[in-house]
DNA sequence: CGCGACTATTCGTATAGGCGTATATTCGTG
DNA sequence: CACGAATATACGCCTATACGAATAGTCGCG
């Protein structure tokens, strides 16, 4: 029911790569061209097209043909996902020191009443 | 200057292997040591301990000696830092439409004038 | 239609990293 | 101080994947 909170693997292995990375924040100025991508971040178009495939496939990106040029460009959906899902974490800061100690109390008993 | 925008990579990289981030799920709900989070998750000691580390380096949990065990808990930095990057591109998502229509009348110039 | 510009794909290579097994290390206890 | 429990580290193996070079595909144009 909760799928707002369960975060696509995808969407964090597509940007735990520098050069894509790289090409994200490129992108969040605003669309570019396959050569234009290489060009600025100092990359053969290969692995330019290799990328923007990987983050196309993981929606990050999507296309659209321009003549010879794709023209590629940011997609909100994973980035709010993603948001979504760290909101998941933002009641767990108030929590924390009180979880702790509790924990280590608990620490000492076996494992009996299994949570969910 | 801006370093709240500049995201670590290591953040990234950290959560983007599946059991890594079935771990930092587990430890939303709050701290583990290690052998009750290799238990919960089918893994290995090691593997638990491997990942543990990684994410420790990454800044993600901290640790806390307790006895022989070592438990380990969510930091909030990464999060919050990750949160703040994501943030940079909510305004993009406005102008996005925008953005295309005005970079699809440029591609024709060569390079206009170097930004930043 | 053939050519040039732009992009995608294939292939081989090198390396990062995850896993399992074995072992070292540390701490509390009697 | 010896022992057991809990954890960390070391080693070898194996797969995933990023890179470079070469090539194939695609589109507009004359």
């Amino acid at each position: 029911m909760n799928a707002a909170a369960t975060l696509d693997i995808a969407t964090l292995t597509a940007l735990a790569e520098p050069n894509r990375l790289r090409i994200v924040e490129l992108l969040r100025d605003g669309p570019r061209a396959v050569g234009d991508v290489a060009e600025r971040l100092a990359m053969r178009q290969p692995q330019a097209s290799k990328h923007l495939k990987v983050l196309a496939e993981a929606g990050l990106v999507s296309v659209r043909p321009h003549a010879q040029s794709r023209v590629y460009q940011l997609e909100s959906g994973p980035f709010r996902n993603l948001e979504t899902w760290l909101d998941t974490f933002s009641t767990v800061w108030d929590a924390r020191l009180d979880a702790l100690e509790h924990y280590l109390g608990t620490i000492r008993e076996p494992k009996e009443s299994g949570d969910a």
